[in-house]
DNA sequence: TTGTACGCGTTATCAA
DNA sequence: TTGATAACGCGTACAA
């Protein structure tokens, strides 16, 4: 059994009861607690043991109401799938060392849940918010009011056009730009773009780093063969079924991410059609699944840990300088991987 | 232009600013605000309404001094793969519907950011713990403390064996079982284990239903054929090129999580050996990659989603109850979805 | 039906 | 070097 064994299991000791079990006040034990200068070192020796005894540990609560300040960041993200779980990873590690506390909400890809989400965490008075898009968001007037109060926050990935903020993006045309021009170089001259919802800001940069690339190598634009709809699987499987019946079909298909890139292969697979000799395949976002199908999907990789660590790093620059900073917009740069599902000229 | 634009972009409304501006007192405000029934409509009227206009809301860390109670829960995961990923969404739907904010924080298998994870969580006055372990974790006082203390906590999946609370848990035995069960089945006689760390838990549970299935069906025991080690695709790689070193070889390899087995896969494709006829592969997760490898991997399902449901189902409960309720544990059960990889008789 | 006054746990200011 | 006290924003007896 422990010296003084606690008599109140329940409620934790606050520093009223350090100062009352040593009979002293409160604001030497606040001090002492807080290695001021000008406090007895016998007296900050005594504190220290008593609240090691009585495990008193301040309360974060008590202590933001007054500071105004929770020392946490709240983040909300579409979904957790690999790229964004990698980015709040990005976002924890920088976020630790600075002694932040993440706070991560998903919205499920849904506009109510990003304004329920963004009210909790304001509520519970965060610091600000690292925030990504939820596919289904038009509006962002929630986040707008927000930014007019002053609250720091930082968008990233998918960010809103029309907002104010500092921003940490992919150059998602270059991506495709990148993508597109291994393709032709492979050969490849009727090549398909695998588009997501019309509305979503990344998928028309990667539409346009596809025209562009098209463009400049003199290859015509060839309108069926630009689809758009759903963000998943399924729909990149269907589409990849009507692309694959047209006449001449397309000799290569760019998706623009890996999801569509797993329907599209899928599709391939059960019409028999040859990877890469038929048609050759890329994808976007580099998830580690694109290494071990059959045959190995090229991908544009996405810095995904270190879109996490530069919001995080931007979110803490605001935090820190008093001024209020002006926007910042960091754009990172993507890699595409190549493997064998585009690789015709060298196998 | 709004109709009284807000003069102090900077500081959030608070209770005082509704009140003041109304010429009544805060206490008739908290009471408006609050729908209680001792308050004139058209008291409550202008409340609401100036509330709207000042954009108040109450200040949930104000609220949460006074009521002790945080309407928040912490949420402690390892990591956020597709299993926890979507433990964490279930955890999420459940909470949403109960009114409680998930504050999602990963130890990144660290027993020291556990520990970090643990502290700021409670000092944020969380009204408790969700909790799956980390694998370093072997000494659990930290949150045996806690619950001394009294704070709701449940666990889930990664449990420690010794703690006084509700737990969640997959019957891995039974998951070992089916999988083990199939593969002799399908004519395996000598089947090879490829374990995690041997602390792990969930760890030794499979390898006990491994263990049981070969005695249950007559098979000898062979040590050779049980290996341990790091928890990732590499070291699972190299076990089963050891394994395939072995004279005789044996025929099925079970592997306790996905990981291993798509290095197990690996291993196997470099080799050149034919799975599923010379070598079957089952694994453990069921994650979404293992229908997309070539041949498919037939693994054994958690209902992840599930188990973060219960998981947050069982804490809800026990906040709801005034009485400190006796620890419960669900136990889940797996199912195991078969796939090429295992498949021999009837292919 | 409404207002006053106290307390939640802490920091900060000022006085001793 | 230490202590008393106001303040943070809110809920809640108790009084009016």
């Amino acid at each position: 059994m422990p010296p003084h064994s606690r008599s109140h299991s329940a409620r934790p000791a606050t520093i009223k009861d350090v100062a009352r079990e040593l009979g002293i006040s409160i604001s030497t034990v606040s001090r002492a607690m807080r290695d001021f200068p000008d406090v007895n070192p016998a007296t900050r020796q005594a504190v220290l043991q008593m609240a090691e005894q009585l495990d008193y540990q301040p309360n974060q609560v008590a202590l933001s109401l007054v500071t105004k300040h929770a020392h946490s960041i709240g983040v909300i993200v579409p979904n957790l799938d690999y790229f964004f779980a990698t980015a709040v990873r990005g976002i924890d590690e920088m976020a630790l060392e600075a002694g932040y506390t993440v706070l991560t909400c998903q919205s499920n890809e849904s506009y109510g849940r990003e304004i329920t989400n963004t009210q909790r965490l304001v509520n519970t008075r965060v610091d600000g918010l690292i925030v990504s898009l939820s596919s289904a968001t038009s509006n962002v007037d929630h986040f707008r009011r927000l930014l007019l109060r002053g609250l720091p926050m930082v968008f990233f990935d998918r960010v809103g056009t029309d907002l104010e903020a500092s921003k940490v993006v992919l150059d998602n045309k270059d991506g495709a730009v990148q993508a597109v021009g291994h393709l032709i170089e492979q050969g490849c001259r009727r090549i398909a773009f695998l588009g997501g919802p019309a509305s979503l800001f990344i998928s028309n940069q990667r539409q346009e780093g596809y025209l562009a690339t098209l463009r400049a190598h003199g290859l015509p634009i060839i309108e069926e063969l630009i689809t758009h709809g759903e963000f998943d699987r399924e729909h990149a499987y269907r589409a990849t079924l009507q692309l694959l019946d047209l006449q001449p079909r397309p000799d290569a298909i760019f998706a623009m991410s890996d999801r569509l890139a797993v329907g599209a292969l899928l599709a391939l697979r059960e019409r028999g059609v040859r990877v890469p000799e038929e048609v050759a395949l890329v994808g976007f976002n580099d998830e580690p699944v694109m290494s071990l199908l059959t045959p190995s999907v090229s991908s544009v990789a996405q810095p995904a840990f270190d879109m996490g660590k530069v919001a995080a790093q931007l979110f803490i620059e605001m935090l820190n300088s008093d001024q209020s900073l002006p926007p910042q917009t960091v754009v990172l740069k993507p890699t595409l991987v190549v493997r064998e599902s585009s690789l015709l000229r060298r196998g």
